[in-house]
DNA sequence: CACTATTCCC
């Protein structure tokens, strides 16, 4: 303590007194605002503990404040620098507080805040409370924010412009549309960033309408919308996808004179690329002066979503740095507009790049093309790589997961992502019902979402619709009615198209035909079609094909797919461009005689087309693409293995009853997911049985 | 001594 009460008389240029208590010019303090790098805080740092005038309360918030704020600050320095104050001042306690808020650890933030509850001898004041509101808007902490509205209230501090404001966003930030609401309108003198903080908030939530509707009473009251608006407004013609609306809204900023930066114009540019028109931000792109990762990646964006991938690469190949955002703006470009192949061997150019490090978003994308391709082997690996990097599973990835496991085949697995993770919204417990219902597992489905009725998540129009599937895949009539029944009266959801053909396939199915019809939907009328055809309704058929026809409906190619050792191999019905095709054959041919001789009639009564020659209709049942990827399974994967096949298609009876046969012959599991549902096959038998 | 609202990839 000697040495730090002792200044050295070699030092100080301004050396001085320790009795600075009252000195708020102390020179020193201009130095440290004119700090350009850490080394040279660091010095002042030195310095000043050498002096002694660290241990000044005043002069350390100085000091720490700088370290914490300066543009090249780092929080761990400006931690440490915090923690040798002996008595941190007010002004230090909210200044760390304000930059845990805005960290990657804003938890921090309210640990930190109730530290200096309990600590320090001073109460929250007017400076506090944005801060801290701000940290728990970061980690859409509702609970606690309500505490800390609560405290500013007991404070006195309800009525402050600047709390109001970061109360807005924090409720807005956590969904509650309504607290949010009430806290605006109670505001007296509402100020620019009342109405900024309501307009991007609502539009972010999704409710563009509201928050448009809320600019023009922005006007009418005579507020002038500053360039943090218009970015709002932007966004919100971006959600609304209306061209026109967002063109206006270009001109009004030109008309109004409000400033554009390089922030507004990105907003611009994405209103442009998410409207559609790549015409006019390519004009906006190539006359902005400045552009930065976020202007890349909008235009690159813009090309992937509307499919022009060669172009969205070009961006790719052209921009200065390419970020993680950037790979999975091309990789989710990919993977919605359904070429998960691409997105695949995207994402695996990626990691073999090492150009940047894949994230929780590339994850979900990658996992998301997993699913649709039915490539276990592969979402497995990404599965592991999540573990491995310790990468914690928010309800986006924990979605994506059991959605994945689920896609194919191993419902178990999915159970154990689902089990395993302490978060679930309304999207995991949608995701997985959805799983149980097409592995037929209708009253474990149903038990979950009774489950999920305990919780304080609320089902949405898409749990309704994975409700209404497991009623329908596992046979239960009478329940599906029910909830169907009770979805508007009870959870005030409109039952929309996809509810309509569970409902028709639910009531088909237990042979009710004619209380389901239904409006124009190809997959209700395919279903209706099979549902014809497998009780012998010939009539109905061709009625609902010519329908079909007329209307422009198509029934797409049948096609298989299998994975073997993360390469994917694809069939469709009769062709023969795998390099192993002939192979196959003679594999198919060997089996059909051993199945021949089992027992095994083909059953034509599934073919939807008519064919009249009888050795027509057994060519065309032994080359539908799922005989062809099992007589490729069975010589390909693994014994200890089952054999994955995933249809694009619904399965014919013929070839379920072919796989059920092999099970047995062959002493092989078989897992087979169709259009609709998973199959099981073991010991000559499908998980559902019989009953599709 | 100071605070709140801002665009891209799921």
């Amino acid at each position: 303590m000697e040495t730090l009460s002792t200044p050295l008389p070699s030092l100080p240029r301004y050396s001085t007194s320790l009795t600075v208590n009252n000195d708020h010019d102390h020179p020193v303090f201009l130095h440290i605002k004119q700090c350009t790098n850490s080394s040279q805080l660091g010095q002042i740092h030195a310095q000043m503990l050498r002096t002694g005038l660290f241990f000044d309360p005043y002069s350390a918030s100085k000091l720490f404040a700088a370290s914490a704020l300066l543009p090249f600050s780092s929080l761990d320095y400006a931690r440490r620098v915090f923690d040798q104050i002996p008595k941190p001042n007010l002004h230090s306690w909210n200044t760390l507080i304000r930059v845990y808020a805005s960290s990657p650890e804003p938890l921090q933030g309210i640990l930190i805040f109730l530290r200096m509850v309990h600590e320090s001898p001073y109460y929250p004041n007017k400076f506090t409370f944005p801060f801290v509101i701000k940290a728990a808007a970061e980690i859409f902490s509702l609970c606690v924010g309500q505490a800390l509205h609560g405290l500013a209230i007991k404070a006195s501090l309800g009525a402050d412009v600047f709390i109001s404001n970061s109360l807005i966003h924090l409720y807005l930030s956590c969904g509650d549309l309504d607290s949010a609401y009430r806290v605006f309108t109670m505001i007296g003198e509402k100020d620019v960033v009342s109405w900024n903080s309501m307009i991007t908030g609502l539009a972010q939530r999704g409710c563009a309408e509201k928050a448009f509707q809320l600019f023009q009473e922005m006007e009418e009251e005579g507020v002038k919308p500053n360039d943090v608006t218009m970015v709002g407004v932007l966004s919100a013609c971006a959600k609304k996808l209306d061209l026109e609306l967002g063109r206006w809204v270009c001109s009004y900023i030109e008309r109004k004179g409000i400033r554009v930066d390089l922030t507004l114009s990105n907003a611009m540019l994405d209103m442009y690329t998410k409207c559609g028109s790549l015409e006019d931000a390519k004009r906006l792109f190539d006359m902005m002066e400045e552009k930065d990762i976020v202007t890349w990646t909008t235009m690159l964006d813009g090309y992937a979503k509307l499919g022009e991938y060669e172009t969205a690469k070009q961006v790719l190949d052209t921009m200065p740095r390419q970020d993680i955002a950037a790979w999975n703006a091309l990789i989710s470009g990919y993977e919605q507009n359904g070429k998960s192949k691409e997105a695949l061997s995207l994402y695996h150019e990626l990691q073999q790049s090492q150009i940047a490090k894949p994230d929780g978003i590339t994850l979900v994308s990658a996992l998301s093309a997993c699913a649709q391709l039915g490539a276990m082997g592969i979402g497995e690996c990404i599965h592991a790589y999540v573990k491995e990097q310790g990468i914690k599973l928010n309800c986006h990835l924990t979605t994506s997961l059991i959605d994945m496991y689920s896609k194919c085949g191993d419902i178990k697995k999915a159970l154990d992502v689902f089990y395993s993770v302490d978060r679930r919204d309304v999207f995991v417990w949608s995701a997985m019902i959805a799983g149980l219902a097409m592995h037929g597992q209708g009253r474990d489905a149903i038990d979950l979402f009774s489950r999920m009725q305990e919780t304080i998540i609320k089902p949405n129009s898409v749990t309704f619709t994975n409700v209404l599937c497991a009623c329908s895949h596992a046979g239960l009539v009478k329940e599906g009615k029910t909830f169907f029944n009770q979805m508007e009266p009870v959870y005030g959801i409109r039952p929309g198209v996809q509810h309509y053909s569970c409902m028709v396939d639910i009531l088909g199915r237990a042979g009710l035909l004619e209380e389901a019809l239904d409006p124009e939907n190809n997959g209700a009328y395919v279903l209706l079609s099979n549902v014809y055809a497998k009780t012998g309704k010939w009539d109905g058929v061709s009625r609902i094909r010519k329908h079909m026809r007329v209307t422009g409906l198509k029934k797409e190619q049948g096609c298989s797919r299998i994975e073997v050792n993360g390469v994917i191999h694809e069939f469709l019905a009769g062709d023969n461009c795998h390099p192993l095709s002939k192979e196959i054959y003679s594999k198919l041919d060997e089996i059909v005689v051993r199945l021949k001789s089992a027992g095994y009639v083909p059953n034509k009564s599934h073919l939807l087309q008519l064919i009249e020659e009888d050795e027509m209709q057994e060519h065309a049942l032994n080359l539908h693409s799922e005989k062809l990827a099992i007589a490729f399974g069975l010589q390909y994967v693994e014994v200890s293995q089952p054999i994955r096949i995933i249809k694009n298609l619904r399965v014919c009876g013929d070839c379920h009853s072919v796989a059920k046969l092999v099970s047995r012959l062959y002493n092989r599991e078989i897992i087979l997911r169709d259009r609709y549902r998973f199959h099981h096959f073991s010991g000559g038998n499908c998980s559902c049985k019989d009953f599709w």
